[in-house]
DNA sequence: TATAATAATGACCAATCAGTCATTTGTCAA
DNA sequence: TTGACAAATGACTGATTGGTCATTATTATA
């Protein structure tokens, strides 16, 4: 499992400097100081690396966005939204890297699905921001104000990727802060409908239980410790045919809640049963 | 030369489908329905081809762009701009695709530089447009709302070139008008200093009287009619050593300017001259 | 019609790629 | 020390690529 964080690790450089169709794996092996076939243990495939390795940074970063838009009073919410959005890109500058250069691209099928995915969760994440603070007062702009926000994400992230120029993050906040304030209050012209909105989401729901239930028994074989292990179990049986009232179900995510391992699966649990 | 523009047409719907590496020569000639070596009498390279259709479409949108914003009263610019700009990428979805999918790709370094190139041009063009709608108020903001404008920009070209949804383009243009004059009229927290712009600008400019030489050694050898003809000579002349006065080189712009195959380089030596 | 010039062909080349598998190396317990 | 098992190797395969060039077809000229 230590080679798997190693090829990825070394991976991820290539993958930054050169783009992923452009690394072979030849290099990335070479890289690693493996051979070619100690690669294909590790991996069945040169794709399903880039898989693993997109899974893992975006888990990241929704699960933390998730977090900071959960725990965050309202006064500061904008604010440390684009601030933990750019920290995560200047962190992981290296995969922000990848995703850009490969954003869109021809690729596999699948990735370009996942990708959606994950848009997806964090266009959620920014609704419900959007909801707790301004509520009914921007529901006719609702979705301008999520794409414009989206816009703002992504406005300055060449900054980091592609220039390494230091920057002054709690500035960007708090000018991003003050704009997309202005857009919230004085905007009056909407452009993207429910309907519109809802045109641009072609997505496969019924994916996401079967994703849930492979994370879940992947973290059941994963996690030793007992009440962990068993509140799994227990979430698993009711994903599978549900019995429990949503008391019992709230108290078994809070036994998972805190355990470094399932932050992922804990996000996708509250997520499915909208708590 | 009716070969190379069938050649880039039918090369531009696969680039369009399946992106630019992705799809062969081999493709492209039997899409064609000429040989392989058929091809490369009229393109050096594979490379050379999607360089011919990035300037293409470029200079296009540039000259359109300019053209709107020279030409429109101050009321109506920031719609115009917005509008003509997503007419743009809807007229020329395939070139827009192609674009989109290939953008800061690893691609070839002259690739990237004269996307670098474009880009500059376009921003130069939003910042005149700021300073004659809002002068000296914004002079603070202004690259900041260069930056938004160029965000909002991006934000909706998914919309005419992942999914081929009908768009109110009237509306859209509104609503981004509106944006941007709350943004203009009320934002106080710059993050994009004058200093900061200029470290992202990594532009080669002695690469501009060249490429305009280039440009005009070509138009000189195209173009038959005699006035227009001598214009560009002297105004050849003129660039390499310049004796005219700027009234001279005014009038002989002003020689070309109507004429269809001298937009191009029209707006190069406009902007070369400053005038 | 004969000749020269130009346009077009497609078999071919060298390079590169992802992925395989017979073989070797290393690591245990017996 | 032995033998059984697993981990690791890298030469090899088959497919595909961009690009070339000797050959052939077409057109223009005389």
């Amino acid at each position: 499992m230590i080679k798997k964080q190693l090829i990825m690790e070394k991976a991820l450089e290539l993958f930054a400097e050169q783009g992923f169709e452009a690394t072979s794996v030849q290099q990335i092996t070479e890289h690693c100081g493996i051979s070619k076939g100690a690669f294909y243990l590790s991996f069945k495939s040169k794709d399903e690396l880039i898989i693993a390795l997109i899974d893992q940074f975006m888990m990241q970063v929704v699960t933390d966005i998730d977090r900071i838009v959960r725990d965050t009073c309202d006064e500061q919410l904008l604010y440390e939204f684009y601030y933990s959005i750019y920290q995560s890109f200047h962190k992981h500058s290296d995969f922000a890297k990848v995703l850009m250069k490969e954003h869109s691209q021809t690729l596999n099928k699948e990735l370009i699905q996942k990708m959606r995915y994950y848009d997806k969760l964090l266009e959620d994440i920014i609704l419900s921001m959007i909801e707790r603070l301004y509520g009914g007062r921007v529901q006719e702009i609702k979705y301008d104000l999520m794409y414009s926000i989206k816009s703002f994400m992504n406005m300055y992230s060449h900054l980091f990727v592609f220039y390494s120029i230091p920057v002054d993050l709690k500035l960007l906040a708090n000018s991003l802060e003050e704009k997309t304030n202005l857009l919230a209050t004085n905007a009056t012209v909407p452009f993207v409908s429910v309907e519109l909105h809802h045109m641009m989401q072609p997505m496969n729901e019924e994916i996401t239980k079967e994703q849930i239930l492979d994370t879940l028994e992947q973290k059941i074989a994963e996690i030793e410790e007992p009440i962990e292990k068993e509140s799994l179990i227990l979430l698993k049986q009711q994903l599978i045919e549900p019995t429990f009232s949503l008391a019992i179900v709230k108290g078994l995510l809070e036994n998972i809640r805190n355990h470094p391992h399932c932050k992922w699966i804990s996000y996708l649990l509250r997520r499915y049963y909208k708590v």
